[in-house]
DNA sequence: CGATTTTGTGACCGTCTTGTGACCACATCG
DNA sequence: CGATGTGGTCACAAGACGGTCACAAAATCG
C-alpha cells in the first residue's frame, strides 16, 4: 500500500513517513503542491496523508484536484485549531484530519481507520502485526485460521495501544494514560487488566505468534515469538 | 433535481456544490438569506442545504420562511455545539441537520435520504442490502416472498440509519442522534427500540438473512447472516 | 369523542465488565 | 537477614450492560 505524504517540512514529512513505512506503509514524499500532484499521477499511491499549508500550491487546492480525478483517501494536516480549514478540507473531500502536533501512533490509526472505511482493504485495513489483527469495528481481535476473541474496551484500547508501538516498551503510566485517560487508574488495575488480556490472546494450547512481555520497573511491550 | 446551496462561506459553498453536482444534482448557490429566499421562489429547487450562520437574514429564518409557503426538503448546516439552533431549525422545520466539519458522502447520503423520505425521489430508489428493502414511501420492511411489514416512524429511522451503514457498528449515541435528534432520548430507549424492531424484523420461524448486533459498550450493526 | 397504536418509563434478570483486595513468588537493597 | 517493591494469579463484589416485560402517557385515527 502506498502512501503519499505531502509536506513542506522536512523534518516533520521525515517522521511521518517512518512512522508509516513502520506501519508497513509504502511511502512516497512532496514537499509542494506539484511535485505532490506530479507524484500522484505517477505512482498511484492507496491514500494521500497531507498538508494545508504548502508552497507553490495550496494544500486545500491539491485536496480538491486529487479529487476530481480519484476517491483516493486523504487525511489532511492542519496546524490551527480555527477548524475553518478542516471544514473546507473535509467539504472538499478530505476523509479526515489530525491537527499537530500529533502522535506517530494517532497518525498511523486514522490512515488506516481511512481505509477501513474506504472499503479499500489492501491488508484488511485493520490494524495488524505478524498475521494478528484488531478489528475495531466489532472490537475482536483475530488469528488467522482462528475464530475472533472479543475483546472488552479496555481490553482493545490496550491491545491497540501495544500493537501500535510494537516491539517498543511502553511505560505503565503511557498505557494507563491511553487506556483510562488522565487521572486513571493505578498500576494494580493495569497489572489486572495485562492479566485478564494474556488470558485471551495468549491461550496455552495455540502456538502464539506474539505475547506481551513485562519489562520490571517499565512496564509492558508487545513482542513477536522468536522463530 | 435541483439544489439551493446556502451559505457565505464561498469556498465551502463552492466544495458543498462540488459535491452535490458529482452525485448528479443541479445545484444552485446563494451565498446570504436574502438571495437565498429569491432563487428559492425564482427556481422552485426540489431541495434546500442551508448554513446556519448568514448575513442579511439568519439561517433560522429562511429556513421558517421556506416552510411556510412550501415543504421542500431542508437540510441544515451547523456547527457542532450549536445544538440549540439545530433543535430550533428541526422545529422549524428542517427536515436533517449535519455538523461540521462533515464528510461530502455524508452530505449526499443524508440528502437523498430526505429526499427519500419526502417521497419525491427522482434519484436512486429505494434502500436495499442483501435482498431486504426500506420502502421509505410506506414506511414498510419487504423481504422478498414475504408480505411486507409495517414499521412505525422511530423503528424505520432506526432500520434506515443502520442499513445505511450495514455492517459497520454505530455508537449508542450516533444511534439515538440520528433516531431521535439532539438532546434526544437515553440508552434505555435505544434498547428498547431495538428490541421492537428485533421482533419485527428477525421472526424466528423465517431464515432471516439480517440481523441485528450487539456489540457490548458500543452499539449495534446489522449484519448478514453468516457467509 | 373513544379506540388503537405508538412511544416513553420503570423494573427485573442474567451476564459480562470492572474495580478491589488478597496472596504468592521473586528480586533488590539497606 | 528482613523490609520493600515488583509482577502474576485468584476470588469476590459492585456496577454496567443488554434483553425482556408490563404498564402508563402520548399521539394517531376513525
Amino acid at each position: 500500500m502506498k502512501a503519499l505524504v505531502v509536506d513542506d517540512d522536512l523534518v516533520l514529512a521525515d517522521v511521518v513517513s517512518f512512522t508509516l513505512r513502520r506501519a508497513g506503509f509504502d511511502v512516497l514524499l512532496a514537499h509542494d503542491g506539484v511535485t505532490a500532484l506530479e507524484r500522484f499521477y505517477a505512482e498511484s499511491p492507496g491514500i494521500v496523508i497531507l498538508d494545508l499549508q504548502l508552497p507553490s500550491k495550496d494544500g486545500l487546492e491539491v485536496c480538491r484536484e486529487i479529487r476530481t480525478k480519484s476517491d483516493t483517501p486523504i487525511v489532511m494536516l492542519s496546524v490551527r485549531d480555527s477548524d475553518d480549514d478542516v471544514v473546507k478540507g473535509l467539504a472538499l473531500g478530505a476523509d479526515d484530519y489530525i491537527t499537530k502536533p500529533f502522535s506517530p501512533a494517532q497518525l498511523v490509526a486514522r490512515a488506516q481507520a481511512v481505509l477501513r472505511r474506504a472499503g479499500k482493504n489492501p491488508l484488511p485495513g485493520k490494524l495488524t502485526f505478524v498475521g494478528i489483527t484488531l478489528n475495531p469495528d466489532r472490537h475482536t481481535f483475530e488469528r488467522p485460521d482462528e475464530p475472533p476473541i472479543q475483546l472488552t474496551q479496555l481490553e482493545f484500547k490496550l491491545m491497540e495501544t501495544l500493537m501500535l508501538n510494537h516491539e517498543q516498551v511502553l511505560s505503565v503510566n503511557t498505557l494507563i494514560d491511553r487506556v483510562w485517560g488522565p487521572n486513571g487508574a493505578d498500576r494494580a488495575m493495569l497489572k489486572q487488566l495485562v492479566y485478564r488480556l494474556r488470558r485471551k490472546i495468549e491461550p496455552e494450547d495455540t502456538d502464539n505468534t506474539v505475547y506481551i512481555e513485562a519489562v520490571p520497573g517499565i512496564g509492558y511491550a508487545l513482542m513477536r515469538r522468536n522463530q
